[in-house]
DNA sequence: ACGATAACTGTCCGATCGGTCAGGACTGAC
DNA sequence: GTCAGTCCTGACCGATCGGACAGTTATCGT
């Protein structure tokens, strides 16, 4: 049943691409994608090296897409430069969504499983950040905001003194939030 | 050998919760911490129902945090709400830093190893974003910028239309990175 | 001193997973 | 037809991991 010029390798791909991006990397085996394809294992080990080779195929496309992004952007400086790295880097990740879910799921599962209920914790959050609003630009933002401050905060300490990350934080993530203080 | 009450509990989490952020929680096996505290693996199992109560305690300080912050905004609205939820959840996040670090450290893990080089990339991105400047302040709001579209792009389609999530993103991201429109 | 309880450990087990390998099936060139 | 090369597979392997359990050691109340 050997299929033309190895369509197989698509379809690998495909359905990696989204049960990685519902049970995370290292929630799905080998034999889950081969059992999703329709295929042995083997198979999917003939056409790729190893299961890490297929997670790099998947992102690669991404990351030339940043690499382009940022030749774009090398001659810019000042209003420009921002401005086009931005819309850049927000279309990038809307196109990529599901390789970045990929990315998030083992989080995901993590904070979902077990006694644990953060992610409804996270709602009330989002709530309050939105201030109770329910506009999607407002929820966007609020968004936003969750997500700044949840990955600004795990940086590196080097970044900044840690009055400085906080003070910065805050009057940043208060901009975002097109917040006009009192 | 047996310690007064279980001073081992307290050695056993400071250890999983050192090895979970730099390893990452499914990166990190019971041996590993057993070898790190200088005891047994049946000795974790014995204080710990299983792998993942150790993962639940070690979190649930932050989940306990964020749930008393809410509490406290509960009654607020307006401006004082945003303004105390942002800067309650700022101090939440850095004060339980290594917790989120070891959320992470999975995705680090991923992007890092193989063929790829995200990170050299993400460093391209930051500097981009900040407009090439490297005063502290702009960095920061650099890195909110770059954690806020990366996860808000993660999330769930219901948020937002795609048009309205593109050009929220688009604009909140301007404000957080202080950018005043040409 | 001694029994009871808590603290701790060595050893074993089942399951899972990524990966290897020899070989079968199909295809196209000659 | 046949030969070579591509495609695909079942069976197997070694390693790892979380967890179970019986048994040992230490602690403490009496």
């Amino acid at each position: 049943m050997a299929r033309s010029a190895s369509a197989l390798r698509g379809q690998i791909l495909e359905s990696a691409l989204r049960l990685f991006a519902v049970h995370g990397f290292r929630g799905t085996s080998l034999q889950d994608i081969a059992s999703d394809v329709g295929c042995s294992k083997a198979s999917l080990l003939y056409h790729f090296a190893g299961k890490e080779k297929i997670l790099t195929e998947l992102l690669t496309p991404a990351q030339d897409a940043l690499a382009t992004l940022l030749d774009r952007v090398a001659g810019l400086e000042g209003g420009r430069l921002v401005e086009e790295t931005v819309v850049g880097y927000v279309d990038l990740t809307l196109r990529f969504r599901r390789e970045i879910r990929l990315l998030f799921e083992d989080i995901t599962e993590m904070s979902c499983h077990q006694d644990l209920n953060v992610m409804e914790l996270a709602d009330g959050l989002l709530d309050a950040l939105a201030g109770r609003s329910q506009h999607p630009p407002a929820r966007v933002a609020a968004w936003m905001v969750l997500g700044a401050v949840f990955i600004t905060s795990a940086t590196d300490d080097e970044v900044a003194p840690d009055e400085v990350l906080r003070a910065e934080m805050i009057r940043s993530a208060l901009r975002a939030l097109d917040h006009t203080p009192s």
